[in-house]
DNA sequence: TTGAAAGCGCTAACAC
DNA sequence: GTGTTAGCGCTTTCAA
């Protein structure tokens, strides 16, 4: 059986508050009790109710985490990031998956609210769920989902910049017909991936053909669809930058079975660095995200809102960028 | 401000039982009141604090998650496994990652149960914590951590099987000078897999040089180093099983820089078959496990377990094997 | 220093 | 059908 604080208590013939006290490190108890309870606790093997002191207290020392596919490297890494942090702080972690789903994600938006969590971190895969967000109970820091007006902080790699830094790279190598194979079209962050790519083409008065823009999901039957389709309507295209790496990995399928040489025939390159970007037989060109960062400073972020929660008047929602990295491989080189 | 019951009570002027009675389809309310109180909940955004009715009815709707590394695929598999099957049954999960480490595991094994999980799966990492978990006030469910005398259920794939299968294979291909990377040694899949690697040997009176029996852990630089130094070693080495397909990738890296083709100049077979296994520029033969049901699995014995959890003398530890699988790709061949 | 009592938000047993 | 009350395990305020 579970023991309580009024087991302790009845044990040692003293009232349960005293157990409390004791247990919590208050002062108003002799040190010869509290010697007494603590001792005891530990015999009878007591853990605190937790919940029941977050019932009083009314914080469950608990952040809900939403994010779309735990599968893909990339939000693995942020997680571990979110949940290592947290940890630094007691906080533990309620893990949402998505699935890419609108009403999955409300759903999960409200049962973590109803689990009493202090906070949340949520990767929205859908606008529609944004009022939702912004009327919540507790502070909301976003993955990559800021917009114009937005009520609740976002933390993201500066994604202008990382496209920017992918269409200069090619545009370097001497690739002058691009594509771009983007997520989905509501996704903010290859919204701004794609400006940052066509910007650096402006900037060097070169011209992006947008019929070289494809939609398609996060995932390698996207990267290998895409390509098979393309390369068959445009066989000009001479490079492909991936909204991220699983596309990216779906072109070089695609590629490889048909004797294409990345890096040679044409350039590809990716975005997020997942690990297995870099190993030797893939060796994908790529923007870097610092993913672990990006959990830890969502967390440090969320903890201070939460601290802050009170006097809600002091609170504006702030937007934090951080430093995407260009990763050249082989999947890229200089055209002669 | 977060909206109660009373406050629902008190602007319909009534009682907040009966507010209670009517959101939870209790009988004992007119259909008129159950009306009123349901349209004045939603009106005020009423959230039900499930933490609150845990209280009452000593459950969580929550299952703790313990497990070692999520940003290895095979844990993400796994974990959205067990999310999905537990969302089903409307269940939350606390994801907890003890990144191997013991003292990690062990805190959050008294973590969870300290916010009152209705129940846990733990791939648990080292022995010193099984009787922390045989002691648990909760049903929990270990995976891969099946013991001679275990005091609770696990599920796994049936290691053995898969480890005779990878030497079945190798043997079948004509090699006959395999090596063994494993994972670390107190293990149990990988003594397991080893087990029945060896004994695929047996069966052909073959004989396994236990001099080519290498522990590392089951990570890419193990995999890339315990080549390296294998192959220095004996070079007469005509193949390797690797522990897993991470330990694998690390094998095909070192390959790959060597110049050395494998499925052609040497012999590599993974355990796990996670995604990028099978990506065309890695093709790893491997041993496939259904990993997506080894999550939904565990996830319905803890349920079920956590229902009968007060009848515990009718309760005996269960060990669920699921089939590995043969997958056959290009690190492997027929040899002349 | 200790005990008694109220209350966190909710459910459930009992009385009316 | 509705209100009252106790209690889940705990913290905290107020008396003693």
């Amino acid at each position: 059986m579970k023991v309580t604080i009024k087991d302790i208590a009845q044990k040692l013939n003293i009232n349960f508050s005293s157990v409390s006290r004791a247990l919590n490190n208050k002062p108003g108890v002799s040190d010869e009790t509290r010697r007494l309870v603590v001792k005891t606790a530990k015999e009878m093997g007591y853990r605190p109710n937790v919940i029941a002191r977050g019932l009083v207290s009314r914080t469950t020392k608990t952040i809900g985490v939403i994010i779309p596919d735990i599968i893909n490297p990339l939000f693995g890494e942020i997680t571990t990031g979110i949940i290592e942090t947290a940890n630094l702080s007691d906080y533990d972690v309620f893990l949402c998956i998505s699935n890419w789903d609108c009403d999955k994600e409300k759903d999960y938006i409200n049962a973590v609210q109803q689990k009493q969590v202090d906070g949340m971190i949520v990767k929205s895969v859908c606008n529609e769920n944004a009022s939702l967000l912004e009327s919540a109970v507790v502070p909301v820091i976003g993955l990559e989902s800021w917009t114009a007006n937005n009520k609740f902080s976002s933390v993201s790699t500066d994604n202008i910049k990382g496209g920017y830094l992918a269409g200069k790279h090619l545009i370097d190598c001497g690739y002058r017909k691009a594509a771009i194979f983007s997520g989905p079209e509501n996704s903010s962050a290859s919204q701004f991936r794609r400006q940052g790519f066509i910007n650096a083409f402006r900037e060097q008065e070169l011209h992006f053909d947008d019929t070289k823009f494809c939609v398609g999901e996060y995932d390698i039957e996207s990267g290998y669809n895409l390509a098979k389709q393309l390369l068959e309507e445009h066989p000009d295209t001479d490079s492909i930058f991936a909204n991220n790496d699983v596309i990216a990995l779906g072109i070089l399928q695609y590629l490889e079975e048909k004797g294409i040489k990345p890096g040679k025939d044409i350039g590809v390159i990716g975005f997020d660095n997942i690990r297995m970007a870099g190993l030797p037989q893939i060796q994908l060109t790529t923007v870097k995200q610092p993913k672990h960062s990006l959990g830890r400073i969502m967390v440090n972020l969320l903890l201070d809102e939460i601290k802050n929660h009170s006097d809600k008047n002091q609170h504006y929602p702030q937007r934090i960028l951080l430093e995407p990295e260009l990763i050249v491989r082989g999947t890229t080189s200089k055209q002669s």
